[in-house]
DNA sequence: GAAATAGTGTCTATAAGACAGTATAAA
DNA sequence: TTTATACTGTCTTATAGACACTATTTC
């Protein structure tokens, strides 16, 4: 390292890859685009792109998350959190290219906008990526994506993080729907509102109260400060 | 990228930089190298290097750990893992280097062996990194060793990490003092115990004691398959 | 015997799990 | 009136925290 020649040194690109996730009508989702190129051609993969010169992944993310959604970052209230990177030598054909991944959360996104080398973007079910009549997933995409599932379900435990798959005035049981569609069981819902609520700042109650569906009109809350959960709510481990 | 043109992307190096944690003499420690050139002449950096062209930064970080420690990667017993990355545009005023960070923890491990680059390389105990007269880091690595050791503090939680910092057999309290060593503060030794134990193999005990102190032989322990303690052993939030 | 360490026992507070049961509103 | 939903309450069990106490060895 005596001297900065680039021949000392191999070269990389840099990209970031975005496991986006949202709640689409009950449904956990995640944004997919179809490749309308080599390699892996029609196949799914996570959107993306390459870090650029005077900026870091972190930036690198928000840019492609508003370009691939249609969301300026000014506008997004989501979570973007830095997942893990992926730097197989032959991940991808064309080139040596590490990827950052990272995991966004958002309640509610509008139908995704497709990009240069997309040829279709779409929300997916991700109950549906691993079945039977699954989609072909570019790159080590599967991979990433099962780490990313595990992050936002661990993460369920022990941080406030739900509140970014909900919009405001929510109600308790929208909450508790939250954890149930990413954990995949439901958690005893008596119990699951006595922890909320004894979580200091977890939500806080508003005056209002819904309406519409049958029943008692539940009271709508709001998001608190709270980022953690202590002592943290835990999924069963058997 | 219908074309590869290497001046379509910007051109990055990938390097690793590992957190090397031991605990020496019952004191938390990491592994620095003190830097032989400019820049940061003189400052204190973690040891690292380039990834190659055919490998990814996994094995990258297993061949520095073997060559900053001087242990082959077939007798190194610790645990090596992804910590996150670093990308910020001017984190090196020579070009353009994206950082995998990696933490590595280990029982007693030799002297360090200085590297090319490196004029000296020494154990550092964690809590004067950051005092008085806490030695100038290099590039952003003050900011990398805080993550890591805030990564390490956490899995002390909810993983049978502390067993990487010990040498089989050993005793509760030596498993004990690790938890006091990392974590700065002494939990409960008697409710430690009943935690330890009640894990299904976190540890199991052998047909031996210790001897040499004072008082009565302690049962001697080697490590359990387990990874997960659950529920976690959580340290105090107020 | 003093001091240090290993280990056991116990009481209490907290929280989780598993419900039962009641109240309210829409269709 | 039926049904879905929104709560409230309660009993049991598991676990953590605090700490007293005993036993064993070295010096």
């Amino acid at each position: 390292m005596e001297n900065y020649n680039p021949h000392d040194y191999p070269p990389f690109a840099v990209t970031v890859d975005l496991n986006i996730f949202t709640i689409k009508n009950g449904v956990l989702s995640i944004l997919l685009v179809n490749r309308g190129e080599a390699p892996y051609e029609g196949h799914w993969a996570l959107p993306g792109g390459f870090v650029g010169v005077n900026e870091n992944s972190d930036a690198a993310a928000v840019r492609e998350l508003e370009e691939e959604t249609g969301v300026r970052s000014s506008d997004f209230n989501g979570h973007l959190e830095q997942l893990k990177t992926y730097s197989d030598p032959n991940r991808d054909p064309r080139m040596r290219v590490v990827s950052v991944a990272y995991v966004a959360l958002a309640p509610n996104l509008p139908e995704p906008v497709a990009g240069d080398d997309a040829a279709d973007a779409r929300w997916w079910a991700v109950e549906d990526l691993f079945g039977e009549d699954a989609p072909r997933l570019a790159f080590d995409h599967a991979t990433i994506i099962t780490d990313a599932l595990e992050r936002v379900k661990a993460k369920l435990e022990y941080t406030t993080l739900a509140l970014q798959f909900v919009t405001e005035p929510f109600t308790l049981n929208d909450l508790w729907r939250v954890y149930t569609t990413v954990w995949g069981f439901a958690p005893d819902l008596a119990n699951f509102r006595r922890k909320v609520l004894s979580v200091p700042n977890f939500v806080s109650p508003t005056q209002d109260r819904s309406t519409g569906s049958p029943g008692p009109r539940p009271l709508l809350y709001v998001s608190g400060d709270a980022e953690i959960i202590y002592p943290p709510f835990t999924r069963h481990h058997e």
